[in-house]
DNA sequence: ATTTTCAGTGCACGGCTGTGCACTGAGCAC
DNA sequence: GTGCTCAGTGCACAGCCGTGCACTGAAAAT
């Protein structure tokens, strides 16, 4: 019971933002619980339950769970933009541009742990229109990488294809990372060995890249 | 309905031979069934019904589904064990490392599909002790590349940890290109188009491994 | 002031779930 | 041949599931 608007709780509320409210607590509950056994064994009830609220009252807000799965994307892909304007736009004071990104993808994922569990577990085991959505927006931030990279000194040669080709190496690094830092499960020391071994990969692949088509 | 061991069926079968057939049609079943929805949201009824047998008669093999679980994670990485068998005694008319072994890949994938399915899935989306049983093998599979990996020309300086970094790196890409030859679900264009993806990639990563250390 | 809208209620239904218990009967050791 | 073992049966139970339907009552529209 985690119910979120009750008659009257705040001074008073409109009912279109006391809807928005339940839908967000439907939202979250859903993010949360889902965390054991994923989407696709997550109850309707379960869900209806833990906001407080009866379960025929979830189809005001949602068709199905798959429905709701596919609004959980759109939610976990803002927090994964923002971590990308954020890397784009890294601490100046920091020179080495792995040095800051990596900075970033681990205070993101630091703080919004359950959105990159969500995509991480739900990007194959989800239902399949979720899948489908994931891979969808991780191909979109790959063809983003891909036009920044287009802008980085030494890849003025570089064919469409190759940038894609390096963009697709560098997200799979990256998610891979993710993945690893969220298996460090917040402690220190395992997260600062994920970090640290993600630079010195990334240096690698940079080091390639560098002495790619050039060789 | 797709029970295996009836009475006679085969002139006349040992008892612990007709266990076994029963206990690798239960395994069978459940990799198929878990496709879609996963291991968590299977239960042991929808195993029971499709083996063709009562539902009480899974604890004869299983203590529960999540047993049974850890049992496909054994099956699994048989399978991916043999195929780093067969990338390691590759066909020595491939004179390319990377051109043999992503041959080996896709044809390993290919032919063990829902193998390499249930690991992608069940790695994140898994009950908790199937996730560790499969991120325990992975990890050993890390340690034998990075043994290998030390037998080879150029790394003789490496340190024990570099080693590691640069296995860890190499098992992630092929678990992406795994994963990606996955969702191309068979399609001889989308299959090549990732091999040769990968081909690439490997090779920035071996350029940028030949020279680290060295720069 | 009256009417309409609609988020949330309450109840009911049939279907699926895991699991306990007593059983059967073929295969095997003796 | 006799008796034990034990894979698979059959039935029962309580609990959860999605969803249909008629409802309430406060907020919004008129």
């Amino acid at each position: 019971m985690i119910r979120v608007p009750t008659p009257d709780d705040p001074p008073t509320l409109t009912r279109v933002e006391r809807k928005e409210q339940t839908r967000q607590a439907i939202l979250a509950a859903a993010l949360a619980l889902s965390s054991e056994g994923g989407l696709s064994a997550l109850s309707l009830r379960q869900v209806a339950r833990h906001v407080g609220v009866v379960p025929t009252a979830f189809y005001r807000h949602f068709d199905s769970i798959e429905d709701l799965g596919l609004a959980l994307v759109d939610d976990a892909f803002v927090s994964l933009r923002a971590m990308l304007r954020d890397v784009r736009t890294a601490d100046p004071t920091f020179a080495d541009v792995i040095d800051s990104s990596v900075r970033v993808l681990t205070e993101h994922v630091r703080a919004q742990r359950e959105h990159f569990a969500f995509i991480a577990r739900e990007r194959f085991a989800g239902p399949a229109e979720v899948r489908t959505a994931i891979r969808h927006e991780i191909e979109l931030c790959e063809r983003e990488l891909a036009a920044d990279l287009a802008r980085f000194p030494g890849t003025e040669s570089w064919s469409r294809e190759d940038l894609q080709v390096l963009a697709n190496l560098i997200v799979g690094a990256v998610v891979s990372t993710a993945e690893d830092l969220l298996v460090a499960e917040g402690r220190r020391a395992g997260e600062d060995a994920v970090a640290a071994r993600s630079r010195t990969q990334l240096r690698m692949m940079l080091i390639g890249a560098l002495n790619w088509r050039s060789s």
